[in-house]
DNA sequence: CGTAGCTTTGATTGTTTTCAACACATGTGG
DNA sequence: CCACATGTGTTGAAAACAATCAAAGCTACG
């Protein structure tokens, strides 16, 4: 049934929030979005490759990724997204997708319509352009991944995510960015590092025996942040956080 | 002296309505944009790693490159831009570069003041929702390059990229798919391919042994563009250009 | 408690990097 | 017009990094 959900689209605006100001009337209307919930259990699909979609997937729980597909079954994956991200809000304006998304943990996504997301967009000229700037921070993040993938060795680039990940999910709220939820098997993180399974896992026994990394339960901990930024060379600008004015929602 | 760029611009327009569809008036302002001229040497950086601008880079003729680098030095270029692109249409959102344009060839380009494309942005909402797709696309040649870089073999990696080329050059109604202007060295190709120099070297090597490619002068020819597909897994999908509407200006 | 998926291990192979050197073209100033 | 510097393409040998293949433990879940 599609209805209003208030509290998972307050994560979605609170993510609006950390890049746009907006005003009440815009804020409302984000609140207000005509959605649809589901449940997609672990290593399932989302989004097949290349279907054709009419709504946007708001993760509400768990982690989602999207991916891109060779021949031969390979996966890349090319964004990693936590709750109050909108995996492929670019769909709005493209709606031939390219890419597929698949959810990592068992996940709760909120399906909102793209004909609901025009509508907001068109009434709120404010929203279009948090719309836009939403999909550019997107955007920022596969720069730095193609520079990673490019540039880096294994353990720079598990190093770089890891960060990236801390940060991204203490903004959001959702944890501190030395210990955050991250329920990734090795294998994913293969697919998201451009590396083997095997070779992550060497990689990963060895920070760990370095005492930067430890995976403890669905948990991940950062022990020594500075020197695991440093190897990544971590710089969180990128990520296109406004400073300091972060005004956090209560719905 | 900034002034109207007609001629230029409607390069840029061209690109907007492969995309979007654009009223006259929507066309009209894109090109009365107020803009400046200035032409850089090959090698030259355009914009500086971590520059704060407030214009963005129109590609008028030549090759540029949006790139990011590391500690020692060792680049990664991100985007590759011909005419008609605006290398950091994002940045009239996100001002804070963390990237930097490197003109890869003498390259022409026009300064466009934000100010300006934000102005005719809330003057036009069509022109907006235009822009915001435009990010889109390079968005999506973005997240190619991360899965050509994460899974694929240094052949097929530049075989894609002359596909890429191709086809956004034919497009653009610079040139044919199998043969093209593309005055690139083999270290910025490297630099774009996530691979050295001496590499690349070898590799293109093979690909000119098979009768795939050849470095003409300052044009490269696609001998054998459904064998060159192939060994890519190249679908020209990800570019994202309307089918068959292809609107095209007499400016 | 059995099973499927995940992590770990070892041995081997293959791709790509690194380092060093040389050939070749291009453009510049004397 | 030549001498020279610089950047670009090319080559070879060695080393490093990551992939591949195969198999064995481990864990979580039904």
């Amino acid at each position: 049934m599609t209805h209003s959900n208030q509290k998972p689209l307050s994560l979605f605006l609170g993510r609006l929030l950390r890049r746009s100001e907006l005003a009440q009337a815009e804020r409302q209307a984000v609140l207000g979005l005509k959605s649809q919930v589901a449940q997609v259990r672990a290593h399932r699909d989302i989004v097949l490759l290349g279907d054709q979609v009419n709504s946007c997937c708001l993760v509400v729980d768990g982690l989602a990724a999207r991916f891109d597909q060779l021949a031969d079954g390979r996966r890349q994956l090319t964004a990693l997204h936590i709750p109050g991200d909108i995996c492929d809000l670019q769909s709005v304006v493209a709606p031939v997708a390219s890419w597929g998304i698949e959810a990592l943990t068992t996940t709760t996504v909120l399906h909102v319509p793209h004909a609901e997301l025009k509508r907001v967009a068109s009434e709120h000229p404010g929203l279009a352009l948090a719309f836009w700037r939403d999909t550019i921070a997107d955007a920022s993040i596969l720069a730095k991944w193609v520079v990673n993938l490019g540039r880096k060795s294994a353990q720079s680039r598990i190093a770089h995510l890891l960060c990236e990940m801390g940060v991204r999910m203490e903004q959001a709220g959702l944890g501190r960015r030395a210990a955050f939820a991250f329920d990734i098997t090795q294998n994913q993180l293969a697919d998201a590092m451009g590396l083997t399974a095997v070779h992550v896992n060497r990689t990963l026994q060895a920070m760990r025996g370095d005492a930067l990394v430890r995976f403890a339960g669905r948990t991940v901990e950062l022990h020594d942040w500075d020197r695991l930024a440093r190897i990544a060379e971590f710089d969180p600008a990128f990520l296109q956080v406004m400073r300091g004015e972060r005004e956090l929602v209560d719905a």
